[in-house]
DNA sequence: TCCGGAAATGTTGGCGTTAACATCATTCCA
DNA sequence: TGGAATGATGTTAACGCCAACATTTCCGGA
């Protein structure tokens, strides 16, 4: 309390334009009932001093902290990173602060990042670090808080927002199919993603569906490093690979390059997501798009209206976009 | 303050322990001084009742928020996000809060965020859109809470942590050179970035040292389709062409490709950040590294040693590194 | 046994705001 | 022209914590 600069306070304010600290909260609250031209003594003596009003005291009487925190991935993956900024602006326009931190997947450092969280008293949660560890942790922690799901696709979530990612694949094979392909392996996202695992099912299922055979999986991460990796496992008679993201795309061709195989010539590739990158890529990635701002937006317009007690908005998965370029062509014999 | 559930305070606690309220609070702030027993009962309580310190109360106290502001661009790349992660966790380690907020680069709205951040009461700021407009508005608003100004290598900053640019750009022109290529081409970040206005300026005064021929300049704005656009304007003459990063590289590699140039057998090309793609990309890229997420570390300790009165760690602009890969060859005639 | 001093703990007040209630001023109708 | 109803503003008391000071407890030495 020592040596710690305070600015002007509310009684400063009230001080010099002659009224009650409690007139000049008014002001400041958009209440009605305040003659004119108290009011514009109010705002006047304001930016004469310059004054702030101070959240700390605010929170502490209203007991609201009017900050919201959000779990990132520490990878910086377009993704995420987009949906995180539309959640951030979403927010500051709700009158919200995002309380962010970015955390690794395993269990310790997620529930590590929980505790930052809730020690700062955040009134909803919103989780984008969609591995099982943060489904795990949060759900034995969010006592009341309401809690967004963000690109888990995971339905027991009480509010999870996601692409649908069903749709997804489904636009992916259709596309693959009516090239002609049959014979499509799948390089998934790691084992404790449930955005992977979706996927992977939603891609089982279709092939099922269809009764096209069941080529074996191969299990990336998420980086081009893991889908140049994949490489050596594509199996000799797949037509075409449908990769869990495009990073791992970039990652797969690259390794197939080295072997002398030609994308799309010799095979087929098709990526998920749309980074920025996959327009330009060589080839050209043909991909699936998710549109990850409005992920965001609608993550927040959900916590939104759960904390003001309003109607919820419709959070039914978002459609998903098959973007066609080069990286798909007929099978070659 | 009405029907706002309210957890348990100090004095739940300190009822419970059979204590004081303020010996709660020496508890939890780790005073010395407290009887082995008594501690035991107090930390008891706190785990019994799930008691969790309330910040606002605390902070309205102390009169200090423990909150750093920190403005981002709300464009989802590599480097800037790789930063502002290890800023945030570097905050968090050190006991502070990141309030983050992404934004455009014109100056409402960096106005609008910084009005944002001010208002919470940040101790500090970390600026990390690195444009001239934002460098002026927080010039101008800032009072006197330590900036640090982040990836600008802006040396009038107060306190601006960045690779060393000059130096980047020496590895990639060295490394030209010694391939024997002696036309090199440049394309810059956008106008009204510092960082892209650096190694502009770099790349002028290392071809200028070296008398090697100017070429025209090419302006992009970072993204791989500006890249893709620079492509019709290479040089007919030029034998290389250095990116500013890596992005643009990509573009600029799909463009000349579509023209039946091939990279690097006709053209070099190098690129800038090494962004975890640019290992797999066709060709893969030659680049220069920047380390990010040291960036970011360095400029939170810097304002951590700011504000705790201790002696700041040295600044000087970190290392850059050149990672050699294909995209670079001997000119081809 | 008593006392001084250090160690351990308690008490009080205030941080800046909002909420609830109290008061003063104005208006309008009987 | 008085008085009730309404409108505008003021007063007081939290909110939960930390800082400063006050008090109690404990210990060893005279």
């Amino acid at each position: 309390m020592a040596n710690v600069v305070r600015g002007p306070s509310m009684h400063d304010v009230a001080a010099r334009a002659g009224v009650s600290h409690q007139t000049v909260s008014r002001v400041l609250n958009g209440f009605e009932g305040i003659r004119p031209g108290t009011r514009e003594r109010v705002l006047a003596a304001i930016s004469d001093l310059g004054y702030r009003r101070n959240v700390a005291a605010r929170s502490l009487a209203t007991g609201r902290s009017q900050a919201v925190g959000v779990l990132v991935p520490d990878t910086p993956n377009f993704g995420p990173t987009s949906s995180f900024y539309a959640v951030e602006r979403a927010l500051r326009d709700a009158g919200f602060q995002a309380l962010s931190t970015a955390t690794a997947n395993d269990a310790a450092s997620v529930d590590e990042a929980l505790d930052f969280l809730f020690g700062r008293s955040i009134e909803a949660l919103v989780l984008m670090a969609p591995t099982r560890n943060v489904l795990n942790v949060a759900d034995a922690r969010a006592n009341n808080v309401p809690v967004a799901y963000l690109l888990t696709g995971d339905e027991r979530a009480p509010w999870s927002v996601s692409v649908d990612q069903g749709e997804g694949v489904r636009l992916a094979i259709d596309h693959l199919v009516s090239m002609g392909h049959t014979r499509i392996q799948h390089i998934t996202g790691p084992g404790d993603s449930t955005e992977g695992r979706l996927r992977e099912s939603a891609f089982v299922s279709e092939m099922m569906r269809r009764g096209l055979p069941r080529l074996p999986m191969i299990e990336g991460d998420w980086s081009a490093q893991s889908g140049f990796e994949a490489g050596e496992h594509v199996d000799h008679s797949a037509t075409a690979v449908l990769c869990a993201n495009d990073q791992m795309a970039l990652g797969l061709i690259h390794a197939l390059g080295l072997h002398g195989i030609d994308v799309p010539r010799h095979i087929s590739v098709i990526g998920f997501d749309d980074i920025p990158e996959a327009a330009h890529t060589m080839p050209p990635l043909t991909t699936v798009r998710q549109d990850f701002r409005a992920v965001g937006s609608l993550a927040v317009a959900v916590l939104v209206a759960a904390l003001s007690g309003e109607d919820l908005p419709d959070t039914s998965p978002l459609p998903a976009e098959l973007i066609v370029r080069e990286s798909v062509a007929p099978p070659s014999m």
